[in-house]
DNA sequence: TAATAAATGTCGTTT
DNA sequence: AAACGACGTTTATTA
């Protein structure tokens, strides 16, 4: 017997709906619920939401959202990992997500439903994040002017004590250069980080140390400190990067984004 | 005429699926598909999705979400505040979503629907969050020996240089306390947090000044930081705060958690 | 397993 | 508008 791989009902009555969402889950399924429900929550902190008209989604890898018709982020949710049960007391249906090891528990009481839909999605496909960190350091290590001329890196991710510095290598006079980077524009804590390292090194090493940070900008109450640190920024965006590491970009940034 | 207030379309045409989506659009519904598509978005990094099964949501707050069948977070998103756009090309879908201000596009490219639903929700709900860092210090305020015997706090939030302090008073031999709270267990940060405060408050002040660190927890790591300062450290769990507060919990958590 | 840093973080609040 | 810190942050990485 074939079962229906989709399965979509509209306004399904209570009893319909708790079939299909409990075959879903032991088929582990993808399920999308629509209806009016009330939302309780505890764990690390403990939330209620009131009765109010929602999307809910749950996944077979057992994580959950419950998003309001409003905002990026879901109200409510369970990562993945969680266990889903379903119940129905008092002409209401529950749902119930709980992480046992964590202790977090979510309950989605539904009064009524505009739909219930449940998908065996195939998605194997690949994601590719470009211009990350990662990659910032990688054009740096391939195009090391980007940071200034005569730059000659030698390392990549040294450890030291406070934990791991992005570039390392020496500047036209032989001076060593420490490159702390960030993707975004940073503050104090990286200019903090930065100096955290070249400490490190000032302790070690007889000849001048130089503190660089590498990012696509300062934030102006870090210019302050950057200065009376003795460290300097150089301006570099990610988007800068991935140009020089020529990634796959076929269609051209600015066409994209005409 | 009235128009329909919520729409459900199983496996829809092409056709049909841009004027839903293009109608859902226009009123400021919210708008739920489920459907074949790859995903591009270029803003503060970029990426690409290939082809594969997925459920996404745009709401009228002009919010947007790409989920796949697996995961917690979106694989690609836009925050409130961007704007749609529809198009056909080559019979593909093409949703456009965009914030110019940030220069981010993303751009989903359907090729088959399972679902197309357009929904009127409604929830103006209130959202109650519990046991929050804030929730801890009331409880503190309300219960002063939750710290120790003989505390005496008489402030909440004093402002000083670096920031905030949550809760200061003296003790029963008459010492300053500078208290810092976390609700979860906190790690070296936080220890650098309460230095600055209680730092900041040693220049001013003659009598001795104590710092204590309130929280659930405290990291192995920042355990010998907290000693070297001379900072204590003071366990407390935002629940056991709940329950001072008598927070509305009709039920008991622990027939919550069952 | 625990700690640490990154994130297209997002979100609120304050300057 | 910019900056700063909190978040049920989540997630990945590394010790």
């Amino acid at each position: 017997m074939n079962v229906k791989t989709n399965l979509v009902l509209e306004n399904p009555s209570l009893g319909e709906a708790f079939n299909a969402i409990k075959n879903g889950f032991s088929e582990r399924k993808s399920i999308l619920i629509v209806g009016e429900c009330d939302v309780d929550y505890i764990g690390r902190a403990s939330s209620r939401l009131e009765s109010g008209e929602r999307i809910i989604i749950l996944k077979p890898d057992g994580s959950a959202l419950v998003h309001r018709p409003r905002d990026y982020a879901p109200v409510n949710w369970q990562p993945p990992g969680a266990l889903f049960r379903i119940r129905i007391k008092d002409n209401f249906l529950i749902v119930r997500v709980f992480r046992k090891k964590e202790n977090e528990v979510l309950e989605v009481k539904f009064n009524h439903f505009f739909l219930v839909a449940i998908f065996n999605l195939k998605d194997t496909a690949e994601f590719y994040l470009h211009a990350t960190e990662k990659d910032m350091q990688r054009a740096i290590m391939e195009k090391p002017s980007l940071i200034e001329e005569g730059f000659r890196p030698f390392s990549i991710e040294r450890s030291v004590d406070p934990g791991f510095i992005d570039v390392i290598g020496r500047d036209s006079q032989n001076n060593l250069i420490i490159i702390e980077i960030k993707r975004n524009i940073s503050g104090r804590d990286a200019v903090l980080q930065l100096q955290k390292y070249v400490n490190e090194f000032k302790k070690d090493s007889s000849s001048r140390v130089r503190g660089i940070l590498v990012a696509p900008g300062l934030a102006k109450g870090a210019q302050k400190l950057l200065a009376s640190l003795g460290l300097e920024f150089k301006a570099l965006s990610p988007e800068n990067c991935s140009f020089v590491l020529k990634k796959r970009d076929n269609k051209k940034i600015t066409d994209f984004l005409k």
